[in-house]
DNA sequence: GATGAATGAGGCTTCATTCAT
DNA sequence: CATGAATGAAGCCTCATTCAT
């Protein structure tokens, strides 16, 4: 009577799914998300086409599990550092912009997607990607208001859009850049940083 | 007789083919690279595949050529605004930024393309688009160089990244939002260059 | 200890079975053969795959057992008009394609089933369907027989198989008209029924 | 300049399409519409995939051009017949079933498209069908109201698919029937047409 | 007996590119 | 030079069926 769904059973099926979308974020940082078909993916996971479509609607539906996978592990790298710094907004801001800055170096894969792969999409995607690129701008936003009083006046939506936009480009230049002649990350991040910080007007001592 | 071209034919041909770029970029700029099948490109231009073929080697090609036509269009943009203010790097980073803006935000098809479609394709492509971003940074760079003594100690080629990426993003996610509720591409202009000229540590008075 | 099965499980069993077969009738007779997914019969019964493939060799089985069950749903009906009027041959044609008709438009996913959904299938299939049709053919031509003195010269099969088709034919058109502009029922049965009679030369007063 | 299309190139088009007319209808008559895939088409008709997606829509396309065709070769066959007996509606019946009924005979493939293959399909489809049908029952109701003073009340558009439907059905066990068992066609055609006619009540003398 | 995850063959279709006219 | 019919590789996806639990 009824064997019923048994943990263990539920937890293979938890990983099979991963198995997929570990695959899909290998492919979709390395070719891009046309490059990357089904096939490749379905490959790649040791799995089976059925199995795929057992677990995903499509391909956009993988894509855009890998996109949300990406947004928690950089949400989670996030958090964990700006913690160690919850009393200071300026000292939030820029450790903000180093921890994001060494997840996307340490992780070029995810990097890729967050950044080019992730734009020009469809709608559904377009939705997701936005979701996580906001979430980082309007951190920015929030430790704006905080510091208001102390910074010039500005547009805080158009300048959390630069300081994001400064970030991913500078990361995907450094990414571009052969290993051989590429500087330090944490260096990168710092000097990214202090670009940021600058824009919106931090003080020096702050740097 | 039998000479084989006559200046008219010339045109003639040049036309045709620019003809087949113009539409390219509108069908690239409005439904991306893989959505704009060579022949909806053929469709629009009134002319016909073997013609195509004749004019570009494959649909790349053609992606190349209307990438590089937006590239002199931009870079002409650009020289204009900055030869008026030659005199003074300060002022000619702040025209920069806005000559760039307002052109990618009265050409959105051609932003697109730069910014978003142009990624996650072939390595070909990509070196174009590089060219074209490239040219920017190093216009920044240049500017920064000549005035390093005024500015404070960076990394010039990453500061350099971070301008332009501030400026594509901050455009991006204007062309994106819905025209009813963006701000005047002027005011979003001068948001985004005050933020990199801060950016770079220009004192207050260059804002 | 250890018999096997009590009748209460078989009763069960049967009814898991039939479960299947109903939901499958509702479904073959509402989306047709091929866009009737065995999923989609194991959703709508409750059950799962594994029980499906259980009870039923394949989807061609269940779609056989459907047929059946109709077929046997109809003779039922049939019989049952036919005895009322068991001493008089005309009568009990004329009893039988109204009592057919009648079955066929208050049971439309049975009807459908039997005139369309079943045609072009396996050969298999085509066996049972012909099976059911031709016991129909088969009642018309001995009811033909008893009266061949009193009607003119025909050929039984072929005038036997012209009135399963011109009762077919009605209903099927009569199922495909929207339920607003159709006639009644039984006022459809009884235009076939005089055809049918007319067709086999029954005289004026037995219409 | 400009080779437009030549007379040679339109003919040599028209005569690509109908070998995929002609062979779609070999196959969907022999296996149905289900079992006839697109592969099969193109094979059977030594072109190529794209091809066939330059001529037709989709299988569903193909299918309807097929059902076209034949249903001008079907009414071709019944006009010329007809209009040989112009001049008498009761003789035009009788004409009208033995000719649908020979050319069903001689052309079993098309025969199986317009009896049993095309119900239960798309709308579009069952559109194309019933256009066909349709003329068939609409040519003997046409009839049957210029005899409505000679002929009993009737409802003609219900006595109409019998007519229809007595012959389809008729056919369609004719050619299932093993060749060597079947009786001669005009046999089969002249019974059914009797039978018809006497389902209109047509007097004996017509038969 | 029951469950539902897993499989993979094969269908439909698109589109970049070639080539005869 | 221009035209557009022709090609076929390859992608996405469905679904009947099996099998471990």
């Amino acid at each position: 009577m009824a064997y019923r769904t048994t943990p263990k059973m539920a937890r293979r099926k938890d990983e099979h799914r991963r198995k997929f979308v570990d695959s899909a974020i290998r492919l979709f940082g390395r070719q891009g998300y046309h490059a990357t078909t089904v096939p490749k993916i379905v490959a790649k996971s040791g799995s089976s086409t059925g199995s795929f479509y057992f677990y995903f609607r499509n391909k956009e539906d993988v894509f855009a599990a890998a996109l949300e996978s990406l947004g928690e592990r950089v949400a989670a790298a996030l958090n964990e550092e700006i913690a160690k710094v919850w009393e200071n907004p300026l000292l939030q801001m820029k450790a903000a912009v180093e921890a994001l800055m060494l997840f996307l170096a340490e992780n070029p894969d995810e990097a890729r997607i967050l950044i080019v792969e992730s734009s020009g999409l469809t709608p559904q995607l377009e939705a997701v990607r936005r979701k996580i690129v906001s979430s980082h701008a309007r951190g920015v936003q929030n430790a704006l208001s905080q510091l208001s009083r102390r910074l010039p006046d500005m547009d805080a939506a158009v300048v959390a859009r630069c300081w994001v936009g400064a970030v991913y480009e500078a990361v995907y230049h450094w990414l571009e850049t052969p290993a051989a002649e590429r500087m330090p990350a944490t260096r990168l991040a710092r000097a990214v940083a202090e670009f940021n910080l600058r824009g919106i007007g931090a003080p020096k001592e702050a740097l």
